[in-house]
DNA sequence: AACTATTTATAAGA
DNA sequence: TTCTTATAAATAGTT
């Protein structure tokens, strides 16, 4: 098995896949009751997300089941904490980049909102700080007053759209952002 | 399709489907290049991992991916900007849990490195540190220490392998933390 | 996009 | 857990 070498042939293969390997996903899931959580880049670099139930479900998991105090290891013979510290370290390498993700939303997250809401806004002091510099506490502050900013923008696009009566086009603009797959085979 | 109800046979069904979910994750990867990233809570609860090239390969994707700079949209002619904001919102709202996450696994490593190296330790003092004040250019001082940490244990272990002429058994304590498939089917 | 021959996944049973 | 096998599903190639 090899990657194939037609871009076209190549596009379309992973757009069945894709399906193929999201619905897997899905069923997982639902004949299971499993958390799962998919990030998958197109061969042309478009980003797209399956998570069920949800991306936050699956970090809140991730967190309670690396935690050291849900484990119960008192009962094993583990007489060697040497290894057991390597495999765990190699476990967190792979994990912390997830904090560079993490970041980039929020940076990506600010340079909108500011664009956007930047007389009017309701915004604290914290988003005209270099955000590499705020610690997680002022990240969570800074991700609650966009939470806040979320909700008032939303009623203004909920008026906005009554008044036009008329669904709003989307910019092509966000087709290089995540798509997210519903879960019924549409999208 | 419902959630198998016999906890032994949803248990051998989540077995099999995350053998097939991770193999076709691996085949679409292989077959047209892409980068995928797959997080799994079996339904006791226990983290399976399939990540092709790697988690970090994928995040830093994300971040490129998902920063400003990267989009090319003055050609669009969005007429409607409140509403890719909102689905920007949205976006970011399944995302940043993965902060959490982050957080998560450097509070275990901490815990751990500092029980295990607590005397003879090089890392320096933001190891004493509440975690939850640290910024992000420390976390990532952090970090970094935490390299030099492992591969000072990654000798010592070798060391006392090669002492010892026999592998060490793993703990049963780490079967509740991450597993990584590799690729190839076999664990 | 739709069709279909073929391959692959998997549920049930051992 | 692994193996077998009948059945169901995914998909590569084609139109």
């Amino acid at each position: 098995m090899k990657k194939i070498e037609d871009q076209m042939a190549r596009q379309v293969c992973f757009s069945k896949r894709k399906q193929g390997l999201f619905k897997k996903a899905c069923e997982l899931s639902m004949l299971c009751g499993a958390e799962v959580a998919i990030i998958l880049f197109s061969p042309s670099g478009h980003p797209f997300v399956y998570a069920q139930p949800s991306l936050h479900a699956v970090a809140k998991t991730c967190f309670s089941s690396l935690r050291p105090t849900t484990t119960t290891t008192t009962t094993s013979n583990n007489n060697n904490p040497k290894q057991s510290t390597q495999d765990l370290l190699k476990e967190h390498a792979k994990l912390l980049p997830l904090l560079a993700v993490a970041r980039a939303t929020l940076l990506e997250l600010k340079s909108v909102v500011a664009a956007e809401t930047a007389a009017a806004s309701t915004l604290g002091a914290l988003w005209h700080c270099p955000i590499e510099d705020l610690s997680l506490s002022e990240l969570e502050t800074l991700w609650a007053s966009a939470e806040l900013a979320k909700q008032r923008m939303a009623i203004e696009a909920e008026m906005a759209a009554a008044a036009a009566a008329a669904p709003p086009p989307m910019g092509d603009d966000l087709a290089y952002r995540l798509h997210y797959f519903d879960g019924d085979g549409e999208w």
